[in-house]
DNA sequence: CTCCTGGACGGTAACGTTTCCAAAGTTTAC
DNA sequence: GTAAACTTTGGAAACGTTACCGTCCAGGAG
């Protein structure tokens, strides 16, 4: 009785709250094969230095008790970062935005990882705060797609990083993206082929992406010895369908119409579409980046494409080579190249079919 | 081809590359605020019982030292769990995924939890070694959309779990799902309003969701009075919308084709409507589930929807209540209901126009 | 037979945090 | 003025794993 007014509370033990058995550790397994802690882990991982009747017999203990090595503790150990990437990015419902998610969970789950997503709200702060929150949570390695505010608070965090589609600003690391100047010129070149000199672009505000597609098409028209009318580069107060629809309607009603638009971006695309059903006039129209239907709608829809899914693999095996090697190469820049899909909305010829 | 071949260019100048400083841990923020480890850990946690000059004191020695909480290390203390949620389900390039992991990540996000994507393969197998893989992580909870096999695996865990879309065999948990018969019911008696009495059903396999839609199918025949042509419940092999787009070819082509299709799944109805492209008859058409630019095609669909993203907000918010309190309240069903979207593939008489 | 080598194994110290408990300091009550 | 209660603080013990350092035993060389 050395502990005088200590109450014990006998029915807690009635009480067994939930089956809740704590999950098995090491210890209980080198416990139940009459082992060492120390050759336990040695048999989890990969076993070398063990006898093999030792290790079996762990291994036996292993499955009695359903043991499962605790990632959170291994990944405590200095020097070993969890075994998990994180992903930042916008939009999931953007298909583009998952294609690249599905593509690098498929490839991070291949080296054994798991894909941590960060919240992202649209806003620079939120991203910053959720890359934050993710490299507290000790992940081995960042894939960003980023947003345009100034990302060199990255580099004190320790961890490698790869930006994916755009390029960020204030670090230096490897980036993955597609060649989007090339396919801006792919874009307008096939217009211009097709006798049109009014060619329309819409762009999403201030991407990186935005300004390299319209350098693209600033290059074909020169190359082409058309002269671009600055009030066809169209300039849209956000990314979405909505914004591309409204301003498409206001430029086929203007007194001189293009007779071509270039969607800059798959929603742009989309809300172009949506402004066309209504007018008379059909002007030709090519897309960035491909989309699902793209070929069942009314006129099917010629767009400039890209291997997305090849994005997100490339950026996953980067990632993951500069996490476990020591990867010391240079920083990549990797470019994927475009290719462009005729479906008939493109090669509609500026004399109206 | 102006397409230019993927180029690999090095962009370093320098070599600032990684600073690599170890990152401060609270023993570093103690030293140099002057107090104790505890005393950190307080201020870090809301400051509860900290004198304010002495929590000011700390929190400049934070900034100073751009010191951020490690998880991990807090994660392996007992009864803390990691501030995660695990989210498995298929292919992200699936609209009803994406949607689901969108709307769980941002409800997630707003209670600063992060949500792991486990990789997904498609066998029941993999899906296992991936919720595992999820489990040895220390998530706080499980988010399912489950795949066939049985879950009893899952009881001995430790961790909740909510079944998003279906529930699975073995275990008994929350359950956020749509009212599938309803919507099947809803789908069929709309095709049978226009008079279609031959009305084929698509059904993915297997899937429990496949069974319900079926249920509401039958149960809409039934009570119409038209009796059902078992030659018109059309068991997929695949989910696929090719496996779809085959299979309409098939019915369209036999002597008595049916004059109304239902596509229980939004993949099946792009299938179907493939295929029809190609036949001369003009059959209706509704899909379950709604998709992007649904109504853009030169016939635009019908569909039952429900609200997607509202069963990912569901579930997060569940699995959060159930992990943070101990929400011990009986497992939960939630049922969100369908709604039928007339566009005009449904509303063909079938009578042929 | 002894010494040494080397493989197999056991034990223990971290990793960075939270949570206790006790000590010190401060206020309130009598 | 002292006791009691409360607040603030410091320090140590976990949590489950891996890495390292011994110890032990077998067997080969001398």
């Amino acid at each position: 009785m050395p502990c005088p007014e200590r109450e014990v509370n006998p029915v807690s033990e009635t009480f067994p709250r939930q089956a809740e058995s704590a999950r098995p550790t090491m210890i209980d397994v080198a416990k139940r094969a009459g082992v060492g802690l120390g050759t336990v882990s040695r048999v989890v991982n990969g076993g070398a230095g063990v006898r093999d009747e030792t290790a079996s017999r762990v291994r036996v203990a292993i499955d009695e008790l359903g043991f499962q090595r605790n990632e959170v503790a291994r990944a405590l150990r200095p020097g070993k970062k969890s075994s998990s990437l994180a992903l930042v990015l916008g939009d999931l419902t953007n298909p583009f935005y998952a294609t690249i998610a599905k593509a690098s969970l498929e490839v991070a789950g291949q080296d054994g990882f798991a894909v941590v997503l960060g919240s992202v709200d649209e806003d620079p702060e939120g991203e910053r705060r959720a890359i934050q929150e993710l490299v507290g949570r000790q992940v081995a390695g960042l894939m960003i797609v980023p947003d345009q505010g100034d990302h060199s608070f990255l580099s004190g965090a320790g961890v490698p990083v790869v930006f994916v589609d755009r390029p960020a600003h204030g670090i230096e690391a490897d980036i993955v993206m597609v060649d989007n100047e090339g396919g801006g010129k792919l874009a307008t070149d096939h217009l211009l082929q097709q006798g049109h000199e009014r060619i329309a672009i819409l762009l999403a505000p201030s991407y990186y992406t935005t300004g390299r597609r319209l350098r693209g098409y600033r290059r074909a028209c020169r190359a082409a010895g058309v002269e671009v009318d600055e009030s066809l580069v169209i300039q849209l107060p956000e990314g979405t369908a909505e914004a591309a629809e409204k301003a498409t309607r206001e430029l086929m009603h203007r007194p001189d119409p293009p007779t071509a638009l270039f969607a800059s971006t798959n929603f742009l695309t989309e809300g172009v579409l949506r402004a066309l059903r209504e007018v008379a006039a059909e002007p030709a129209v090519v897309g960035f980046d491909d989309f699902r239907l793209a070929d069942m709608l009314p006129t099917p829809v010629t767009v400039v494409a890209s291997d997305i899914a090849e994005l997100g693999r490339i950026a996953a095996r980067l990632l993951l080579d500069r996490a476990s090697k020591s990867d010391t190469r240079p920083p990549q820049r990797i470019v994927l190249p475009c290719q462009l899909i005729q479906r008939g909305s493109g090669e509609r010829s500026a004399t109206g079919k």
